[in-house]
DNA sequence: TTTTTCGTACGAAAAATTTCCTACCTTCGG
DNA sequence: CCGAAGGTAGGAAATTTTTCGTACGAAAAA
């Protein structure tokens, strides 16, 4: 038996990320209306983006409603899930797991904002209950 | 004349971070060293780790000292600077840029422990100069 | 000195990711 | 019905990333 963490999550690559991140922002979206997004940033074929939403579909990484002629794609799994999923290895492999590191590095960087850090002040009060 | 931020920076692929992990941990290594380290986790081959390394020197991710038989290889920018870029990056592609979002994720999540929190909290504490 | 061990260099194979070409289907307007 | 517009499917090319085989030089051991 396999006591270890069976995940067997497929992370999503670099440009997955890039449709992850449209379909987060705007929601349930056709293939159309996603390339168009990405475009906005840089030229993409169509049937690249098409590619790409079918293969997360294979993946797991998003599920597809295919009763009309134009199927629409969204999330498999909860956005702040897979969010989480990210940050947690993002600190396992450049901050060694130290959340509390990560948070110094925050703070201590230019362009977060003020109004960002009264924010986060806030929810440390919040947490104090 | 370009006025973006024309940074041109060369972001590792993941196994040069793997590689960059190591040395932030250990400091300047030698390839032999690198490359048991990577095998504590996984076999790799040891030419696959040099070529590695020598593929981020030409990225100018890492420097080396060629001085003796076995050179040594160094971080070529500061091992903060790099993450805060990392860092930087993570919070625009999944926090669209809001670092209270990530803080937020990263509190309500089960594997922050209670001694982190207070590492956090104390830290806000100084912030308030 | 000879051999063995351990290092680097580098091209190219292998694998993973991204891109696009082509074929074909469905809908809509004439 | 016919053609145009716009959709999906899927193979294969192109690119990027990862891995390794081979050649060869220096140092240490025999």
């Amino acid at each position: 038996m396999n006591t270890g963490s069976n995940d067997k999550r497929t992370e999503p690559t670099k440009s997955e990320l890039e449709i992850l991140k449209v379909i987060w922002e705007c929601g349930t979206s056709t293939v159309r209306f996603v390339n168009d997004k990405l475009n906005e940033q840089r030229e993409v074929n169509y049937t690249t983006t098409l590619k790409l939403m079918q293969i997360m579909v294979d993946k797991g990484i998003l599920k597809r409603d295919e009763r009309h002629m134009k199927h629409t794609y969204s999330l498999a799994e909860e956005e702040q899930e897979t969010k989480a999923h990210l940050l947690e290895k993002f600190v396992d492999t450049v901050y060694r797991g130290s959340a509390s590191k990560l948070v110094m590095q925050l703070l201590g960087h230019k362009k977060t904002t003020k109004k960002e850090l009264q924010e986060i002040k806030d929810l440390l009060k919040q947490l104090e209950d």
